[in-house]
DNA sequence: CGCTCGCCATGACAAATGTCAGGGGACGGC
DNA sequence: GCCGTCCCCTGACATTTGTCATGGCGAGCG
């Protein structure tokens, strides 16, 4: 036979985790190694344990999903990631499977479902649940420029023009004008709603 | 022996719900009789089988936990609700409270302390998770009248003064006069900033 | 009864913001 | 080399805001 899945789950939520841990280590094919709590743990976790795949959580303190996913491709290669994600956006899919993660799963999904994805991705497969896949799909790329996309993440917390100008180390007049031209590829109100927009697609 | 007491699961993540269920399910005074995945659902399934304790989410879709801690506070008062979040807001502890639900922990608590959280419900006990309760009274309670939180609800996505206007049936004087001073009030830049503080605090 | 407070409104002014029309420079593709 | 695109800026204008002074109305309270 051959040897179980060695598997590292990520959550910050303890009581998923535990959980999670608990009804995937019934299946006799996987095993779980290691936990974490943060984006930061889980790095440590990883390189301690060298597990097979890692069922990282989107939303983790320290550093979400991604970043620990692209960290992990560098330094274990071998390690297969999954994300798991309570709402996921389309923009965040992208950018996890730009990030190497080979398998991308809302929360809905049963247990058992998700121990057959961890074998899917392990086995060297990609899955990308179909009703993300969807939404990213129809929500298209960003129509954003990369210092639109900047200037809008700065107005986020509602800042005014000022203050925005001055972090980006831009005119004001310039920071009005990016402002003014994402609000327009949006299709948005105001700058305000054009960030709700870019957050839910998951542009910024 | 007594008998198990009866629970209600509701989640919208399956993956919780499930891996919840089955943990739960494994103490011995336990029982989970149902299981939702929606506030409607919740209350449906509530109605139907009559549980000794509601665990429920607080954001689902539908109706959020508080929302359905309410209907059944009349419809099943025999029934103790638990409420059970992912990042738990200052405002959010105290509007549970105040509609009768007696246990509010965050999802960063074991299944185990879950175990006994429930027992101490079931009992006739409260219970909130000291750190939350910490938040609550160090945040204070809302300093903005209920017309101020009404309209500046109204101007979360970003509406311009005229469509909250419209929306509140105010003139629209009157709104930039209570955006004006909710935002005084919570010492922000401006009112979308307002917005931003108020939802952290639960205010809204 | 007078007081205070929340509620609703108006009008006016200053400041911030949205929009438009420009113009230069860099860089890649045809 | 020319063209398109993105980057950065300027200046001017209309619109939207934030802020303040002011007033009327009703409810709760000493």
């Amino acid at each position: 036979m051959t040897a179980a899945v060695r598997l590292l789950l990520a959550d910050d939520e303890h009581l998923i985790r535990g959980a999670l841990a608990a009804l995937l280590g019934l299946e006799d094919d996987l095993v779980v190694v290691a936990e974490a709590a943060s984006g930061p743990e889980a790095l440590a976790m990883a390189r301690a344990h060298r597990p097979d795949v890692a069922v990282l959580d989107l939303q983790m303190p320290g550093a979400d999903g991604v970043k620990v996913a692209t960290s992990l491709r560098t330094e274990l290669p071998g390690c297969q990631v999954l994300i798991v994600t309570g709402h996921g956006r389309p923009g965040h899919l992208k950018r996890a499977l730009a990030a190497g993660v080979r398998g991308f799963v809302p929360k809905t999904v049963s247990a058992q479902r998700l121990a057959e994805i961890i074998r899917t991705v392990h086995a060297g497969h990609r899955y990308v649940d179909p009703e993300l896949a969807a939404d990213a799909i129809s929500a298209g790329d960003s129509p954003l420029t990369s210092r639109e996309a900047e200037v809008l993440e700065l107005a986020a917390d509602g800042a005014p023009v000022t203050e925005i100008a001055e972090r980006a180390a831009l005119s004001p007049g310039t920071v009005r004008n990016y402002l003014s031209s994402a609000v327009t590829k949006l299709g948005a109100e105001n700058r305000h709603a054009a960030v709700r927009l870019a957050r839910e697609r998951g542009w910024v």
